[in-house]
DNA sequence: CAGTTTTTGATTTACGTACATCAGAAACTT
DNA sequence: AAGTTTCTGATGTACGTAAATCAAAAACTG
């Protein structure tokens, strides 16, 4: 049977009311007995029932999501996921709240994360924009007390707790490679299909991604970046734009969202010769791919993303250690073999990580 | 406040005792007033607090994991995960034993799931070697109440409740598929490196493998499968008897283990020219990305496969329905910009899904 | 050594559910 | 209507921990 207080308390000589204040970091406990409770705790292997614990501290953790809203079909995905957390966030003792702001708007963001410190949350998550005011905004919430992760796209200078997303500069660098094993001696440049710079994971996807190409010595020509703002029908046009003035284009690199527009530009004119690459696995790349005018999707799980940033914000709430190589987020690669079949996101057992 | 019990009772104008008979499933109550019950369990939402559930019915799952011996990386790898779920088992009030057979042994097996069964578990998961014996001694536990998951190696035909592992078939299509884009017009033939035709797994990711190069209109041949029996040595030395005897080859394809040796074959052939393609992230593999030598690994994430196990185990023991969707096991992708850092396996958050 | 402070013990209540018991009410019999 | 069966209510204990209270003991103080 698995140790329980009342072992240890009867192991360490010790009353159940002492063995709580060790456990609890109570005071009231001379550093010799608190040593003989510990050690109890180590010969006897116990490990606190996090279950009743938290049943009998009756605690919640009030989180706060900021969410870009708009149409995105990733950051959508990414909010039905909160939706599954909240779903289960009785389960785990957590009361999450969902709050949208238009997208790419600093002030908007600002605004967001000082509501939700005034409203005394244990914990923020946010897709960040990359602006200082929004930098002090996040000092702000930390001065707080209170945790805040980054979602998706960070703001390293901004003394956020974690940031709950892939390493971009590697997706970049993933997308390069794959493009020039893909490619292979086929001739021609390659084109680049961005958001808007002004955000941070793109930079610093289209950083890797050059990085790689240069790599190859100049043998495959990037083309300048178009920013498509993450509008489908903008992006439709540029890529449209970018096809006839260069018949000799050899493959694209969506690294934003907007996918729509680009599978509808390729559909158009009938180009399915390039080397596609996109990212996020959402409605318009899964079609690409299965219709064979996208070659390869680079996901980022917006499920493991955010029940990553829960588990973070719960520790940082109760100043519990975390794990940073458990909470790493991986890289997926989909081509049309090994795509999933699609679901939509729902409630997931208890005990689930996840997978 | 979410409700609980007590809500449900005034809600639905009854007393305790009849909603615990109700939620429980247990007999004495009328149609109606299981009715009324059941409807303001529905308008108020109520969901059960499995912590304190289960914290109330002391239960625990004894599990048996059933996992071939010997050195295969994966399988070690396996095993610590399932060796991780201990760990964690009291969260899980679950009660892990694992058990090393020796692989490819059929009676082996069938000891090992009799024993369990004489031990009375609740449940079973095991890598399936595919014989008749074997589906008996499955058929056995399941009509001794017993659940039963197959793990990785599937025996689709022995009435197992779940299979926790990829689709096979899949996973050799992507393997060729990616093959054939890596190769381009580079012409020449395709070796292929199995453990052995004796085990499902092996035989689906062929099946998979070939159909792809078959669409390819002859134009890719696939060379006499090589069976290196997992052994990193047999397979070094088949691999390097296959590059000599076909100067222009221009990939290969290891679908088992043995990873080892068929890295350093092509180490010692100095053949980094070739295309190959090789199954699960394990030491060697990572090594053979490292250097260049393997240009993608397909993976299956071990703990994945091993937390879906459990879980499926437990739902089973309790009668419960299991979302398949929920439980499907993802083929990972793995280039060398993608590669995951190293990292042993260790213990995770309570309520984690893994990610 | 008396007095004070600090440490420890003993005990209780609570968290939300499971499960068992027994008495009482309601619904069926005949 | 009386008896029988089926259903329902009331109540208590248990799970493992948290948190609080108050009394008792031990350790210090001067």
């Amino acid at each position: 049977m698995r140790p329980i207080v009342y072992d240890i308390a009867a192991n360490a000589g010790v009353s159940l009311a002492t063995v709580d204040r060790v456990l609890n970091g109570r005071p009231g406990v001379r550093a010799v007995t608190r040593a003989r409770v510990e050690a109890a705790i180590q010969s006897l292997g116990y490990v606190r029932d996090m279950a009743a614990a938290n049943l009998a501290k009756g605690r919640v953790y009030p989180l706060v999501f900021i969410v870009p809203g708009g149409e995105n079909p990733f950051m959508r995905g990414l909010e039905a996921e909160v939706r599954a957390a909240v779903d289960r966030s009785a389960f785990e003792r957590t009361r999450i709240s969902i709050v949208n702001v238009p997208p790419f708007e600093p002030a908007a963001l600002v605004a967001a994360i000082d509501a939700a410190i005034t409203s005394g949350v244990a914990g923020i998550a946010a897709v960040a924009v990359d602006a200082p005011e929004v930098a002090e905004a996040i000092g702000r919430a930390r001065a707080a007390g209170i945790a805040l992760v980054t979602l998706v796209s960070d703001l390293a200078t901004s003394g956020r707790d974690h940031f709950c997303g892939v390493d971009n500069v590697a997706a970049g660098r993933t997308a390069g490679s794959l493009m020039a094993r893909f490619l292979g001696a086929r001739p021609g440049p390659v084109a680049v299909l961005a958001g808007s710079m002004r955000v941070r994971d793109h930079r610093e996807r289209l950083d890797g991604f050059r990085a790689v190409m240069a790599e190859a010595g100049g043998r495959r020509p990037v083309l300048d970046v178009l920013e498509g703002q993450d509008d489908p029908e903008l992006a439709q046009a540029l890529i449209a734009e970018c096809l006839e003035n260069n018949p000799d284009l050899a493959g694209i690199y969506s690294l934003g969202a907007g996918n729509g527009g680009l599978v509808a530009a390729l559909a158009a004119a009938a180009r399915d010769d390039l080397c596609v690459i996109a990212h996020e696995l959402t409605a318009p790349t899964r079609a690409g791919l299965a219709s064979g005018l996208i070659d390869a999707v680079l996901n980022q799980d917006a499920g493991h993303e955010v029940r990553s940033a829960i588990r973070i914000l719960r520790a940082k709430a109760d100043g519990l250690p975390v794990v940073e190589a458990q909470e790493r987020i991986r890289i997926d690669i989909f081509i049309r073999e090994n795509l999933p079949p699609e679901s939509g996101v729902g409630p997931r057992p208890a005990g689930s990580d996840e997978h």
